[in-house]
Parts: C-alpha cells; sequence; structure tokens
DNA sequence: ATGGCAGGAATGTCCTGA
C-alpha cells in the first residue's frame, strides 16, 4: 500500500497534473491540500473515470482537503473537519482505507509570528493535537499526512539563519510537531532519509527551485504498526518540474 | 530593505500563500 501527499495549489488548475501523476504513479491512496474549489464543483467524474474513489471537504478559493482512494480499496468513516473544534477553514479530512486511518490535514501557514493568523496556528495545532491522540487511542493503523507548514529541523531548510524564529521555523511550532511524534508517531521520511537540503516546497520566485532553496514542510507521521509496514518515504521531485507546477511536490510513503 | 511568483475573485487591484 502506498500513501502520498500533495498541496496541489488549486485542483483546477492542477488536475490534469493530478491525474498524470495518478497514471505515473498508481498509488492507493492521495491526500491533497489546497484545493481552492466550492465543495459542490469537485472534479468527481474526472476522478472516477481515473479509477479512484474521493472523500473531499472543499472551500472557495481557499483551503480545501481531498483522500482519493484507488478503487478495490475500502473507503469508509469519512470525518469533516476537526471534531469538536468549530472551523470555518476548512482544513482537515479523515478516512478509514483497507483499515488503515488516514488524516489529510492543511495545517495552518500563520504567515508571520506578529499576526493574529499566527495565534489561529498555534490554537489550531492544540486542536490539532488534540484530535490525533483521540485518533490513536482507537485507531492502531494511523497515518498523518499534509502539508504541516512546520520544517521541524534546521536541516529541513535552506537556509536555518535566516528563517530562525520566522513562521514555519519557530520553537512552538517545532514543539507541536515534536509532540505528535511523541504520541508514538514517527516522521516516515526520516525513517530512510538523514541527508539535509531534501525539500518538499520552493518559492515559485527567484529560481528558488533550480537553486534547490526550499523547505521540508509536508510530511506523513505514522503509528508504530505501519513504522513495521514501511519500507520507503520518498519525495517525488518530477511535478515540480512541469509547467506550470504547484509550489510543493508529492511525497510518498510505501507500506508492505 | 523590498519584491520577486502564482491563484482566486473580479475586471481594480487586493488577499493569501510560505
Amino acid at each position: 500500500m502506498r500513501l502520498a501527499t500533495w498541496n496541489v495549489n488549486s485542483l483546477k488548475v492542477r488536475l490534469p497534473q493530478v491525474l498524470q501523476w495518478l497514471a505515473d504513479n498508481p498509488i492507493e491512496v492521495l491526500c491533497l491540500q489546497e484545493l481552492k474549489m466550492d465543495h459542490p464543483v469537485f472534479p468527481l467524474a474526472e476522478i472516477e473515470a481515473a479509477g479512484y474513489q474521493a472523500a473531499w471537504f472543499g472551500q472557495k478559493t481557499y483551503n480545501g482537503v481531498a483522500i482519493l482512494v484507488k478503487n478495490g480499496c475500502s473507503l469508509g468513516d469519512v470525518v469533516a473537519g476537526i471534531p469538536g473544534y468549530d472551523d470555518e477553514q476548512r482544513r482537515v479530512i479523515a478516512a478509514t482505507v483497507d483499515g488503515v486511518r488516514v488524516v489529510c490535514a492543511y495545517f495552518v501557514n500563520g504567515e508571520s509570528v506578529e499576526s493574529p493568523k499566527y495565534q489561529y496556528k498555534l490554537q489550531w495545532l492544540a486542536e490539532l493535537e488534540r484530535y490525533v491522540a483521540s485518533e490513536l487511542a482507537v485507531h492502531r493503523d494511523f497515518a498523518l499526512l499534509g502539508d504541516y507548514n512546520i520544517a521541524p529541523e534546521d536541516r529541513d531548510v535552506y537556509d536555518p539563519e535566516g528563517w530562525r524564529e520566522q513562521v514555519l521555523c519557530t520553537t512552538p511550532e517545532r514543539d507541536s510537531f515534536r509532540r505528535l511524534i511523541g504520541m508514538g508517531l514517527a516522521d516516515s521520511f526520516r525513517l530512510f532519509n538523514d541527508e539535509d537540503k531534501q525539500y518538499s516546497w520552493w518559492d515559485y520566485r527567484a529560481m528558488m527551485f533550480r537553486r534547490n532553496m526550499g523547505v521540508r514542510i509536508d510530511h506523513i507521521l505514522i503509528s508504530d504498526s505501519l513504522k513495521a509496514r514501511a519500507s520507503a518515504c520518498v519525495i517525488d521531485k518530477a511535478p515540480r518540474k512541469w509547467e506550470r507546477p504547484s509550489d510543493h511536490t508529492p511525497v510518498v510513503v510505501t507500506l508492505a
């Protein structure tokens, strides 16, 4: 079983790339973020024609998340949003796929530490931690995939000093990430790759991708039981090289 | 120090992203 996460920065624009990538990579579960698409206009027909089912939680202009599941896999128990947290922004959707509890999340960016959005980010992170803990209490096989908008360590950013205590890298954000790890989750990418300069997002400006000046902020955290099944986790940079790409590129984990 | 690129909403130019 392979699971992936990809912030597509508008599914309307990126749908052909998503379908191409799935044709090239016929994985079982693809979590998408930043659909930027009203819920009713989700392109279900095109996705079904490609052999996938979908659960989605759309919103006009901003946010929006979806889980695409290959036909033949079971898809059930869909929950949109964080239960018990009244949030106008549609950032989370969960589903159970072949017995694996999958949570797809588009974490808050936060803009800057001085912004009210940063306070929203910290509150949102606390609500997510509570949600993940409650899910782990009932699901042994659990994965949290998404755009975390957190670079966990200095080696996950191209210019650690320049990013010092900037949003994505602040101590409270990294503490939240570490608390998720402390719940018994593993950063699946780091199970297989200890290198620095491994990024999942590059700014569109200033040829940052060509210069490999990016940040690793898209992650797949997996429970102990899935860690035992994991055989690989890779960042697929290919779609970032395509015409009119998303600024994020997919991350894929392979489970036995 | 600033803006630079991209998408959406709208049709001016601003908001948001990271």
